[in-house]
DNA sequence: TCGGGGACTGCAAAGGGTTGCAGCGACACC
DNA sequence: GGTGTCGCTGCAACCCTTTGCAGTCCCCGA
């Protein structure tokens, strides 16, 4: 086999180097690092300099073999280019890092058959998976599950440990905000099929129209972008709505785009209303109203339950974030 | 020690278990899925069937620990949620996981001095790092290249495997585009300090500015942020500047921005350029003229060749990819 | 018939740590 | 002085896989 040699030819310095040039045994450097106070502190000031001088750093790999934890986490989220992920990887990450893991970030191109291969791919090589927005079937989460330590975001799934938003509540938020602006004919811009979200979004919507007694033409499903929005565009027109809440900003952003190229203006002809606030929400004309997601927080609680429920026994809990209706420039009063 | 238990009670199947429920030595399973070639068929076939159904995958961990490479690869770049990254964040993964590599992602928060913490932290972890716009000294990456791989993104490090962008010649073209538009007083927001990519921008920019006959303020440095663009609006009226090339479209959307809040209409009384062509740069009004930026191209190409020569002896290439000047809305004629 | 070679397979060491157990000296207490 | 305890350290097995080496078997050519 090819040693793993540095640039200048030296090999990288072992436990068992730092044992000789310090005159101890290696079970006493091990524990000089993963249990201090049970070595000396002359010795352990004296394994620790050693150490330094010889650049030694304890080899994870090795560790993980016989600890049979790596200290290291999964994150699979759909596409690590939807401005939606990456507030919430930055934050995982962040979170991760300083509890002394290490997180590995996935993309499964919008397909659910990659989050099967991905997890299994990473199952023996991480001490959990956090599952962003999966769209996998429930049944082979359960399976998946047995594999590896699971926390799902964006989905609940009986008996896993979860980060939902309440996107439920956000919708209903946002076509109460429709409603009382006058609008009785709606339409929904549906997301994804599969999607736990979309589903949350599309029966909270529903309800709430009912409700407010105000017409809603539910749309899709489509895919959660741009182009999709854009590309639905005429199909919102024909439903005859004055008002449509996109299943995300991005596909708002879609609509008010192919909106602005058809001549119908916002929100005086036509109130558009997204969810997950991304930052490019209020940098767009008209600045969109939205449903704001705490995806950072999302992120970061997401990584704490993986690792607490690792620790002590597995929970189950599922933790809800809330949500809130960010009103900005994109709605406006019934032009009828 | 706590041995990993799967959910269902049963420990995770090694190599071993496979080799007995198939009644062959464990070099025998080891060389079906490491050297296939060297295994009789039946004796694969049969392995392979028991190996399936005991739900067995080799551990890397283990694997790592004999072999030296752990197959995985860091990327440490400043800030995640920068629109500029989730790009190249995307396409390496997606041309390491091609290559059976698995990625870690980390992000400095714009902090030099992470930079090197992290790559310490990731090295003996991975066969290699991808650095993507380094601030940190050439000493420190002179010291850190020797403890791992490096190949280095957005930066020129001799004897260093490097990828940069040709944003030198995209300055260029965006002040001779804004120079043919007549302006002759122009200003550069400057971006940080450290940056490699900035002391390009300038240095090329002041060049194409003094071969053009055109007056140049250079301002900065600055934060890469759209706040910091926009507090920056003052200065940069104040130079009496008609056009002015920002070091990145997040600065230049800030700009916009602060411009819009004072009145000043873009681009009659003042054109703006930026620098990457983040998505986000043809969806804001007017819509910004930019020099694009490879970005997933980048990304593919630093793995690929962090790949490469990691099999065959170093190479220290650098790979330089042209940018294009995109031009949107955001320039027109000087007014005077 | 025998030697040689090729195709497989088994054996065992190695890789870098961790950890239960035992040894040992120092000290306190009776 | 004997005994028990405590603090520290050494010993050696173990984690899971890879791989150089050696052995076995079979086939082929001389």
């Amino acid at each position: 086999m090819t040693a793993t040699v540095c640039i200048n030819g030296s090999v990288p310095a072992t436990i068992r180097d730092v044992a000789r040039a310090s005159g101890v045994h290696v079970s006493t450097v091990s524990r000089t690092f993963s249990a201090p106070h049970l070595v000396n502190p002359d010795t352990r000031s004296r394994v620790l300099s050693t150490a330094e001088s010889l650049g030694y750093r304890p080899n994870r790999a090795a560790r993980a073999l016989i600890t049979g934890r790596t200290h290291n986490i999964g994150l699979i989220v759909a596409d690590i280019a939807n401005p939606f992920f990456p507030p919430l990887i930055k934050a995982a990450e962040s979170q991760a890092r300083q509890r002394d893991y290490h997180l590995f970030v996935a993309d499964t191109n919008e397909d659910p058959v990659m989050e099967e291969q991905l997890v299994q791919a990473l199952a023996k090589q991480v001490d959990g998976v956090l599952l962003c927005s999966p769209r996998m079937s429930n049944d082979l989460i359960e399976k998946l599950r047995r594999e590896v330590p699971l926390v799902v975001v964006n989905r609940a799934v009986d008996g896993l440990p979860a980060v939902v938003m309440d996107v439920a509540n956000g919708a209903k938020a946002a076509i109460e905000h429709l409603v009382g602006l006058g609008h009785t004919r709606l339409a929904l811009l549906g997301g994804p099929r599969g999607s736990w979200t979309n589903r949350e979004i599309r029966r909270s919507t529903t309800a709430a129209a009912k409700a407010a007694g105000a017409d809603l033409t539910v749309l899709g499903p489509h895919h959660p972008t741009e182009a999709a929005g854009a590309a639905a565009c005429d199909a919102v027109l024909a439903t005859g709505a004055t008002a449509v809440l996109a299943y995300n900003d991005l596909m708002a952003i879609g609509l008010l785009e192919a909106l602005h190229d058809r001549g119908v203006s916002v929100p005086a002809e036509l109130s558009v209303v997204g969810i997950d606030d991304i930052s490019l929400s209020r940098l767009i004309r008209p600045k969109l109203t939205t449903v704001s997601t705490p995806t950072a927080a999302a992120g970061r609680a997401a990584v704490d339950m993986l690792l607490q429920h690792d620790d002590e026994r597995r929970t189950t809990a599922t933790v809800t974030l809330q949500t809130e209706l960010i009103v900005r420039d994109s709605t406006g009063p019934n032009p009828h």
